[in-house]
DNA sequence: ACGATCTGTGAACGCAGGCTAACCTGATGC
DNA sequence: GCATCAGGTTAGCCTGCGTTCACAGATCGT
């Protein structure tokens, strides 16, 4: 399964499930380190910082988010694909949505303007189904969709993946289109 | 407006504002103190430590959210008077959902008890709407829609409060009744 | 008058934790 | 065979920040 991954890799996978689960602030570099089988220390072998770890995690989750987004074009297929990528990637998309602001200001700007473009895909997509909404409505919509979506990947929940998908799709396009 | 108003509860409101919008971790006691009119010391002649603010905030957010459950039987009121919330009380919903981590394990606990019990208000409330669904369909589709309301908070948005409340309510009915 | 209490201040303490320094080692290339 | 380097290790530095301490004015009951 996860058989001779680089060590690198390693710590990002660690690091993901150690601030989904604890939070970026009460992890320590020691804790990162040992999850992935060296000492603390040696994680700065391969990031300058703890703080850089974050910022590949998140770069990450938006890498992923804006790939799904190139790849379709309808409403339906956007809302598929980014139910399964929030059900799929729990702790990446977890972390991203929540610790988003230890990141320095830059980077942070750097992020927002991606997600604001991966917004701006949605409300082109959801336009014609909603004639009667303004662009101010629109965009609150998709915001508070988006956030509906990324958020439940910190809920517990005893439904298996696909049966948390099956619902959030549901959720999703009926408040888009009602 | 905010006149003698006293120490305490503008450290309170300081304390709300400036965890808002710059994160638990990232403010200083002595920048609450500040906000409030004192210095950072001054701030233990009221409260026992920084997660004592914290807790002393979570509190209340959830108090209100409480006492609206208790008012209101029905689905539609529910929905109406937790939208008010979030629409009204920005940062308390706001440091609430995104600082919960940072409180002691016993704490966390005692409030994640009280939002479990709104939230079955909340589901007794739907269950008589939605006989297609299973318990555990109506708990992901409770706790979705809530996550929704609450993380909107955090959305900037050019609309004013009412017409986001217009919009949110919309948004949570369609997807709790479709 | 006058202690007591409440609320505030400046100075300093303690310590957690991110990061650096110095050293070690096995593989690799020439 | 030996220099080099990637990738570890342990020990320790150092800074930020939450918290405590000793003290100073008000305010107040008696």
């Amino acid at each position: 399964m996860t058989t001779a991954a680089p060590r690198r890799e390693l710590l990002l996978e660690a690091a993901a499930s150690l601030f989904a689960a604890r939070g970026f602030h009460a992890v320590g570099i020691d804790d990162i380190g040992a999850a992935a089988g060296i000492t603390g220390p040696g994680v700065y072998r391969h990031f300058p910082s703890k703080q850089a770890l974050l910022e590949s995690l998140c770069d990450r989750t938006m890498d992923r988010m804006l790939a799904l987004a190139t790849d379709s074009g309808d409403l339906d297929t956007l809302v598929d694909l980014h139910v399964s990528l929030v059900v799929g990637e729990r702790a990446l998309v977890s972390v991203w949505v929540r610790e988003e602001r230890a990141l320095a200001e830059d980077v942070r700007r750097s992020l927002r303007r991606r997600m604001r473009s991966y917004e701006v895909i949605w409300r082109e997509a959801l336009t014609p189904s909603r004639p009667d909404l303004d662009s101010a409505q629109l965009a609150l919509t998709v915001g508070a969709v988006l956030a509906m979506l990324n958020t439940t990947s910190l809920i517990e929940n005893p439904l298996p993946a696909t049966g948390r998908a099956v619902v959030l799709r549901r959720l999703a396009l009926a408040a888009l289109l009602t």
